[in-house]
DNA sequence: TCCTCTAACACTTTTGAATCGC
DNA sequence: AGCGATTCAAAAGTGTTAGAGG
């Protein structure tokens, strides 16, 4: 199963005592299904093509879990967190800081299809994300995911058990998120060795690598070439570029070159993000013990991430305080709580609160949290 | 001038309806 | 009649590029 790497903590997202807690509320394992695709893109700097009407992510989010109650409804979400405060730019083959982070857009949570579902619906099978779409059109009227463009995000899971989304149940709130999965939200693509791998990857590019991505030569075509027939090793290449669809993870043909290792972004404020998952597997995450940030022990093989919990301050600047990954966040920042009433807690915001997945507040104070905003289409 | 965004392009893949054979 | 496999066309998706706009 070469696809599915061991697990590791993201060390770069916040933990707390009261996350530890939730640990023992349940063993929900999530494992990324295409992580060596996700990892080949991060090693040079994954972009995400972001456009007005909605673009598919590429890789895709495809996850598998475990650890559910077999016969309890959960109801599966994602929705993508800021990585700091920043906005970036393009630079001599390399991405700088250009600035503080635009004000984030309206959020959006994507609800899986197939929410609610018992868990053996969920565990029976990976869960693909592939529909999801990205744009940053903040008037956006198709529940698409909004994001800034040249902002960096990663994409966070949410495993709520509950019958509807109208019906969360609160204590068994899990998030679960990937430090792979990072990427730079993009208009139009920067990063050359980003194009080639997609390109590589991305059965949807195979018309430009095939027929010339030139654009003169492209028109210069005499004629058009007939449609081809699906075969079943059509059907190979595609498992291959798209392992999301498959039930099985697939062999990735990840394109990984010391050269690609040596990209960081140095220029990046000490180089924050850059690093700080490019040699660690981290593609599964599983609830386990509590760890410790600094001290994380890149070599165990199965530690566990509830990712980022920072729900209420990445609508905030806050957000660039974030230990993204060698901050020195004070562990204690980053107790979690009950996210902040929108309308009462501009002060808790700014103090940087971070969410609780298991916490004791009632529905109520979640009913007006971004993550609500859900859509599935 | 530089940077970012948009739309058009040519092509491939996906999807779903229609058809066929058992 | 029902089911599964196959075929086909339309829809949806892709990265590239030039040009617009700030």
């Amino acid at each position: 199963m070469p696809n599915i790497s061991d697990s590791r903590l993201n060390p770069s997202l916040p933990l707390s005592q009261s996350a530890a807690h939730s640990y023992q509320q349940g063993c929900i394992r999530m494992t990324l299904e295409n992580a060596e695709l996700w990892k080949s893109f991060h090693r040079i700097g994954t972009e995400m093509i972001i456009t007005k009407h909605g673009r598919r992510m590429f890789p895709h989010c495809s996850i598998s879990l475990s650890g559910l109650q077999p016969f309890a409804n959960y109801v599966i979400m994602v929705d993508m967190v800021p990585v700091d405060g920043f906005k970036y730019k393009w630079k001599k083959d390399q991405w700088e800081i250009a600035g503080k982070a635009e004000p984030q857009p309206p959020c959006r949570t994507y609800l899986h299809p197939d929410s609610p579902a018992v868990g053996g619906h969920w565990m029976k099978q990976s869960l693909s994300f592939l529909k999801m779409k990205l744009t940053n059109n903040t008037l956006d009227q198709h529940g698409h995911i909004i994001l800034h463009s040249m902002h960096r995000y990663y994409p966070r899971f949410h495993v709520i058990q509950a019958d509807s989304p109208y019906t969360v149940c609160w204590g068994s709130v899990q998030t679960f998120s990937f430090p792979e999965t990072v990427f730079t939200a993009v208009t139009a693509y920067q990063n050359p060795k980003i194009t080639k791998l997609k390109i590589d990857h991305n059965p949807f590019a195979k018309g430009f690598r095939e027929g010339g991505t030139h654009f003169h030569s492209k028109r210069c075509r005499s004629s058009k070439s007939p449609p081809t027939k699906r075969l079943p090793e059509d059907r190979k290449d595609l498992c291959k570029s798209s392992p999301g669809l498959q039930r099985m993870p697939c062999t990735s043909q990840s394109v990984e070159t010391e050269t690609n290792k040596a990209f960081t972004l140095q220029s990046l404020n000490g180089g924050h993000l850059s690093s700080w998952a490019l040699e660690q597997d981290s593609s599964e995450s599983v609830h386990s013990e509590p760890l410790e940030l600094q001290e994380y022990d890149y070599s165990c093989e199965e530690q566990m991430v509830p990712a980022s919990t920072a729900y209420q301050p990445y609508r905030s600047l806050e957000y660039g305080k974030l230990p993204f990954p060698s901050s020195d966040l004070d562990p204690a920042q980053t107790l979690l709580r009950p996210p902040p009433h929108p309308a009462s807690t501009t002060e808790q915001q700014q103090q940087g609160y971070h969410h609780s997945h298991h916490h004791q507040s009632n529905a109520a104070d979640w009913s007006q949290h971004p993550l609500f905003c859900y859509s599935c289409w």
